[in-house]
DNA sequence: GCATCTGTACCTGTATTAGTTACAGAATCC
DNA sequence: GGATTCTGTAACTAATACAGGTACAGATGC
């Protein structure tokens, strides 16, 4: 994963359209409540609709909506969508081949990575866009309980 | 979590550590194994002489070794000596609080940023730098077997 | 005192991201 | 069919983070 918000913006995309229900949304108008620019809104409206988590249509009267319900998109599709990073990174420059450790730390670390990777999909896997929407009415409602537990 | 490969040459670092047991090692020589620059692997001890994972010597014969026992060194606590960053960002900006979607969005996505988060701890605490030494010698010695389970 | 090693300040090049302007092309409406 | 309203995308900027590197003060051992 990585320093950017793009999975953040993109789970926040998909809970507007969930809302909306049919009606397409304006990039324009999902970035007022994102609160950035409709481009940066549209390069990842791009992103979700190339893993077919949406569908848009250009021209007036046009925007996005979601392909499917929303309780059949999970967000490790949008993580999957919108973010190419690995939860961490191996050495960038390979290690020494001549020493005994570093010639195999980069294949051990593979399989922590991969342990590591497979549990945070377990996670997203189990959350969906639906349970996203309906968490967001109790926290405003009741107004305390720190948690609503996601 | 992040694009740098901190953790991984953190955990490089100790495995080293391990394998040269109560011989303290210079920054020099554990950068040739690891490939890079003698200070790169100096700032990193610093970081995990804080988190108290190692001990350092400053002055001739100096160097560094662990502070404790191999088994009692897991990779979260590298992971939380030397990586700062979350598994993934939120917003940069705040979203509209006008809007009933930004305005609840930052703290249902943080509960599962948590949920993501201790996912990932689970598995780092559950590994030691003993068990990474101890897989680094049937990886060379069988040769194949694409994985010895971390 | 001299040689050796860490700790740290400072600078560089590179990559990634978000934000922005601008505009071509698609769809709708009249 | 022509104006209007959208998306898709290219191009540029600014901010940030990271690795790599030089330099040197200070600590330690001999």
């Amino acid at each position: 994963m990585a320093t950017s918000s793009r999975f953040a913006v993109a789970v926040h995309i998909l809970t507007l359209m969930a809302a909306a229900g049919d009606e397409p949304l304006k990039s324009e108008s999902v970035a007022c409540s994102v609160n950035t620019n409709p481009v940066v809104i549209r390069r990842l409206l791009c992103a979700l609709a190339r893993a077919r988590l949406v569908t848009t249509q250009t021209g007036a009267r046009g925007g996005a909506r979601l392909a499917r319900r929303a309780s059949r998109i999970t967000l490790l599709d949008v993580y999957r969508a919108v973010e190419a990073r690995e939860v961490f990174a191996l050495h960038r420059q390979p290690p020494s081949r001549s020493c005994p450790v570093g010639m195999n730390i980069g294949a051990v670390l593979e399989n922590v990575l991969e342990d590591v990777e497979s549990a945070v999909e377990q996670v997203l896997a189990n959350i969906t866009i639906e349970r996203i929407l309906r968490n967001l009415r109790p926290a405003s409602a009741t107004g305390r309980g720190r948690r609503a537990r996601a």
